[in-house]
DNA sequence: GCCCAGGTGAAGC
DNA sequence: GCTTCACATGGG
C-alpha cells in the first residue's frame, strides 16, 4: 500500500481532506475512514441497557478504522503498558528514523510512511530502543523477521476463520489476546473481535459488574458474548466513553 | 519517590 | 487451570 499524506478536518456533516497531489480515486481514504459503513445497523445490534445508550450517546459518529494490517500489528506491538501518548510518540519516531519519506503540500514539514516489515527487520534492536520502546524492541523486531520469512501472511488473514486468525497472531511474539483482537478489529475487519484493555476492563467492571471484583478472563467471555455481532464497535464505543467522557465518573 | 500506562511471557502455585 | 511478576520508559 502506498504512503500518502492527508490532514483531515471535520465539519458537520462531512470530511474535507487536503492532500499532496491530485487524486482520482479516494477509495484509499474512505476504505480507511470506512465512511460507507452504515452505523444504524451497527448501533442497533448493541445490547439495549444503560452503558452502551450512555456511550452511543457520548459518541456519537464513532467509526472504526480499516488499518494497514503490518502497520497496525506493529504499532500494538508498540503499545503494551504505554500511555496513548507515549504510543504515538514511539511510532512517530519509528516512521522519522526507519519510514520513507512521502510527498507533502508545498510549506508542509516533511512527512514519513510507517517503515515496511524488512526495514524493521533489519534494524539494530537498540536503534529500535532509541525509538523509546524499551523490552518491545525485541518483540517488534522478531515479529518483523516472521512477516518478512512468510510465517504469516497478513494481508490474507481476513480470508480465515476468525479463530484461525487469532491463533496466527497470537504465534508472533509480543502478541497475545488483546493486541490479536486489535489487530483483527482495526486491520481484518472481524467485527466480533472484542479486545480487553485496561480501560474496557474498567469500563466493564463498573458498569456490568458494579465494581465487583472479576478476573480478565471473565470478563473476556463477557465481553465476547454480551455484545454481539458487531461487538468490535461496541467495544470501541466502550473504550472512548470510558476515556473521554466518563474517566473517574462512573 | 510512587503509581500507572490500549500487555506479554514465564514462572509460581 | 489460575495468579504473580519482570520487562523499559515517561507522565502525573
Amino acid at each position: 500500500m502506498r504512503a500518502r499524506w492527508v490532514r483531515l478536518q471535520q465539519r458537520r456533516d462531512s470530511i474535507i481532506a487536503e492532500v499532496a497531489e491530485p487524486v482520482s480515486d479516494w477509495r484509499w481514504l474512505t476504505d480507511y475512514l470506512q465512511v460507507e459503513q452504515a452505523l444504524a445497523p451497527v448501533l442497533a445490534a448493541f445490547p439495549d441497557d444503560q452503558p452502551m445508550r450512555d456511550a452511543v450517546k457520548a459518541c456519537r459518529g464513532l467509526r472504526l478504522l480499516r488499518q494497514e494490517p503490518w502497520e497496525c500489528l506493529a504499532s500494538f506491538i508498540c503499545s503494551s503498558t504505554k500511555q496513548i501518548v507515549q504510543i504515538k510518540q514511539i511510532v512517530t519516531l519509528l516512521c522519522s528514523r526507519f519510514g520513507e519519506p512521502v510527498s507533502v503540500p508545498a510549506g508542509e514539514e516533511t512527512a514519513f510512511s510507517f517503515p515496511s516489515p524488512d526495514r524493521i527487520a533489519s534494524a539494530d534492536e537498540r536503534e529500535l530502543r532509541a525509538c523509546k520502546m524499551g523490552f518491545r524492541a525485541a518483540y517488534l523486531k522478531a515479529t518483523a523477521r516472521a512477516v518478512v520469512a512468510g510465517e504469516i501472511d497478513l494481508n490474507r488473514l481476513h480470508l480465515l476463520p476468525v479463530s484461525e486468525a487469532r491463533e496466527a497472531l497470537m504465534d508472533l511474539p509480543g502478541v497475545g489476546r488483546k493486541i490479536a483482537d486489535c489487530v483483527l478489529l482495526f486491520a481484518g475487519g472481524f467485527q466480533e473481535a472484542f479486545p480487553v484493555d485496561v480501560w474496557v476492563q474498567k469500563a466493564i467492571r463498573r458498569l456490568y459488574f458494579r465494581g465487583r471484583r472479576v478476573s480478565a478472563r471473565r470478563l473476556q467471555e463477557f465481553g465476547a458474548t454480551h455484545f454481539g455481532l458487531w461487538s468490535g464497535y461496541a467495544q470501541q464505543y466502550l473504550f472512548h466513553y470510558m476515556r473521554v467522557h466518563a474517566r473517574d465518573r462512573v
